[in-house]
Order: C-alpha cells, then sequence, then structure tokens
DNA sequence: ATCGGTCAGGTTGTATGCAATCTCATTATC
DNA sequence: GATAATGAGATTGCATACAACCTGACCGAT
C-alpha cells in the first residue's frame, strides 16, 4: 500500500468517501485533511493520490482533487463488471477443482446461512453479521480458488463505490438473502461438479440480481430495469 | 492523474519498467530514482505509489519498493482478464449499438488492416505502425461504445505488463496478424448485428488466442497449453 | 564457534518552507 | 453596462530538513 500514516489516512479517506460524508464534487484541500486527521500535508497528499487511483476522487493539476459523483449508471456498471469477474473466477475455480479445504469452507458458508434464515423472523443484528461474514467468504474463497493474481485487485475498485457501501446499505431482507442462499448453493455445486460455464453464467447471474436488488432498494420509485439492463440483443 | 512533474517521472518510471529496465525484484531507492530524474524526492515518491497501484511495483512498509516479478502464469492470468473484460465491452457494445462513427472507424480500420496484409511480403515498418494503430483504434471503439466507465481503468491494469511491452514484443507475423483481422471482422459484424453474446465469446476468444501466441513467442520450446488453459472442464 | 546485542550507515517517513499556479473580487476600459 | 485586466489571497507543487526505522557488521557472552 503505502506509508505507514499515509496508508492509514488513505484508509481513512476511503472510508469517510464510501460512507458519504463528503458531497460530490466537493473540493478536498490538503490542509483542511490534515488539520482534521492531524497529520501534515505529506501524508494527506498521497491518501488523496491513492483514492484518486481507486477511483473515488479526480484530479487536475494545480487544482487539486474533487470528490467523484457516482451516478445509478455508475452503479450499474460496477456490478456489471463485478458479475463478470465473479464470472470468471466461478469458471477457474471450476475447472482448476478447489482445494478440500477451500470446499469445506464453501460448504459450511451455504450451510450456515440456511440455518441462520430458516426463521421467518426479520434477522437480528447477529444474524446479519453471521450472514454478511458468510458471504464475505462464500465470494472470497472462489476469488482465491481462481488463482488469478488481477482478480482480487480489480474486483476490489468495483466494489468500493459510494452509495453501495455495506454499512450505508444494510438492506438484509430474509426473502432476498434466502434467494441469494439458493445461488451460492446451486454456484457452490458446479463448481465442485467442474462445470466450469454453468458456474460462470449462474455466478454472473447471481451477482447481476444482487445489483438490480440494491439498485431497486435505492430507487423504491423505478424498478431496475432501466437502469442495469441495456438494449435487447 | 498526479502533479506535472509527478505525473511524468510516473510515465517514465512506468515506460521504464514496462521496457524491463529494472530485474525484478529490484529495490528502487528514492535518491537514486530523484537523482535518474533531476528531481527531488516528493515527486518520485508519488511516482513510485502510483506505479505500486498499478501492480507494477510492490511495496513494504519502511522498506520501499521493489519491482514486482511477473512470470508466465501472470501473463496468462492478465489475458484471462483482458478476455473476460474485453468480451464484456463487446457484449454491451453490441446491446446499446454502435453510433455511425464508431461503426465507419470499426469498418475502417478493418478494411485498412486488410489492405496493409494484402501482400506476402514482410511488414515493413509503416505497415507495423500502421496495423498497431488500427488495432488499437478497433478496441478502443469497442470499448468507448460499451459505455461501462469501470472498462477502462481495468484493462489498462491488465494491458501493462512487463514483457508483453508492444515495442518489445514486436512480433508482427503477418500470418498471425491476419487471423487476427478476421477475427476483427467477424467481432465488428457481429455487434452491428447486435449480437451480443456471439461478439462477447469471439472477443474472448480472440484475446485469448493472441495472448496464447504471445506466450508462444515468449516460451518456443513448449506449446501455451500449459500457460493458459487450465485443468478440462 | 555460535548466538545475541549494539551501534553506525543508509533508507524511508513526515513536516515544513518557498515557489508557482489558480481563484475571484475589484477596477479599469470600451 | 459589459468585458477584460489586475492583484491579493488561497491552494497546490516541489524541495529539503529532520526523525524513525531498517540493515548489516562488529563485538561480547555463553
Amino acid at each position: 500500500m503505502t506509508q505507514p500514516i499515509a496508508q492509514a489516512l488513505s484508509a481513512r479517506l476511503r472510508d469517510m468517501i464510501l460512507a458519504g460524508e463528503f458531497q460530490a464534487g466537493q473540493h478536498l484541500r490538503e490542509v483542511q485533511l490534515a488539520q482534521l486527521f492531524g497529520a501534515s500535508r505529506t501524508p494527506v497528499r498521497l491518501a488523496l493520490a491513492a483514492n484518486e487511483k481507486d477511483g473515488l476522487l479526480e484530479y487536475s493539476p494545480n487544482r487539486g482533487y474533487v470528490v467523484r459523483p457516482f451516478a445509478g449508471e455508475d452503479i450499474a456498471a460496477a456490478f456489471e463488471m463485478r458479475a463478470q469477474i465473479e464470472g470468471l473466477a466461478a469458471r477457474k475455480a471450476a475447472e482448476r477443482g478447489l482445494s478440500p479445504e477451500a470446499a469445506r469452507r464453501i460448504a459450511e458458508t451455504i450451510d450456515t446461512d440456511a440455518r441462520v434464515l430458516s426463521g421467518d423472523a426479520p434477522l437480528d443484528d447477529g444474524a446479519r453479521e453471521a450472514w454478511r461474514a458468510n458471504n464475505a467468504v462464500f465470494h472470497k474463497t472462489i476469488i482465491e480458488a481462481a488463482d488469478n493474481r488481477f482478480i482480487g485487485p480489480a474486483l476490489q475498485t468495483v466494489q468500493r463505490i459510494p452509495g453501495v457501501y455495506p454499512p450505508v446499505l444494510a438492506s438484509y431482507d430474509p426473502v432476498l438473502l434466502r434467494k441469494y442462499n439458493g445461488h451460492h448453493r446451486r454456484i457452490g455445486e458446479c463448481i465442485l461438479a467442474r462445470q466450469g460455464t454453468r458456474a460462470e453464467f449462474l455466478m454472473r447471474e447471481h451477482v447481476f440480481e444482487a445489483g438490480e436488488d440494491i439498485l431497486t432498494s435505492l430507487h423504491p420509485a423505478h424498478g431496475p430495469a432501466q437502469d442495469l439492463a441495456g438494449a435487447a440483443e
């Protein structure tokens, strides 16, 4: 990453941006951030550059950094990329095969989620956190099994989008989560059966649907059709 | 990007790394680079951080930056990602449709390439440069037509790989280029016909084959099979 | 002889000063 | 009255000084 203090500042700044603590287009001044963080301009400058590279800020020479705006189409575009890249990960994981340990971890997340979601009551905080953690492990295990150095970083830049930040979002609808649990189960089965093509497209559709659901929850008025779906083929 | 001088240094450093002017694993010292570039440590530090973000350097706190090694599997992994992402671009371009201007540009690159490659003689420098430029326009036009903010940057990080740098490579084999020209023609036809699925997979295969050809030219001994193809499905 | 400690040199990390550039309000000109 | 020029304040860009840390050699103890 970057340097000790600069590294921490970069992460703090990133989280602030993702949490929506700045307005889109806002000019982030170095001295202002330095005072806020209790540091000098040097590490702040590095943190700004790092977040610009991550696509969260825009830079103009001699003018500094402004917060990059994210519209609905940008969120849809990010999920399109996620679907495509995680589809690759699922296919490669199926082609290469899972280690016994990876297979065990994936099965465990699926079974645990099914158990957590078995009741009809809305999820309490513990259940939500359990689901969030299991979801992360499921996707992370497949990405690691794909064994492609470029997948992880590419996914990070497309997952860290203001407005889709898990702490902000938190639309833990049990109906949706049960649907996702079913997706996970089928994807896991395909990977174990070494069916790469099915795994790829089920994963693609899984991520795409999750994106649709999030866009729907963000714009309750109109459905996700005009945001995510392009022209018909 | 970054600051005036730092921006230039970042590009110079990147080109030096891509051109293979440093050994893999080499420790890049700030003062040394500063003297080489005739600047102070401040912009050099920004250039190092930028190239680390681009995946060309590795950073350890209080130890600085070392040149990241790239093995054959890394090149194969990069082409896998390129194939997947450019496949998305081709599909989206087909779904959204091309502007008349974009359609014209694509047709022109295909026809010009076909003319340049019509002879049997090996290509001279002008022909090579023409093909390189046309190839860039073809891919760039499709990527722009896909209209997804995340595609361009993701492709850059996966295209800028030491050892696959065009000036270094320069394996302009007319037989291969004619094959690629045929790929381009079919991909262009699919996009114009709004056949997104065919466009996606033809593009994926096009990039994949190009990767195979490059790996073959890099390791003439063994074929690309063990590098690019994973386990059978 | 081997292992651990200590210190000097070198490298990175941060702070700060100065120069260059931009912003924007005020003024001058048409 | 509208537009262009000007200048002060603010902000970024770069250089450099100092502090923190790491590396490796030397030395002493076991």
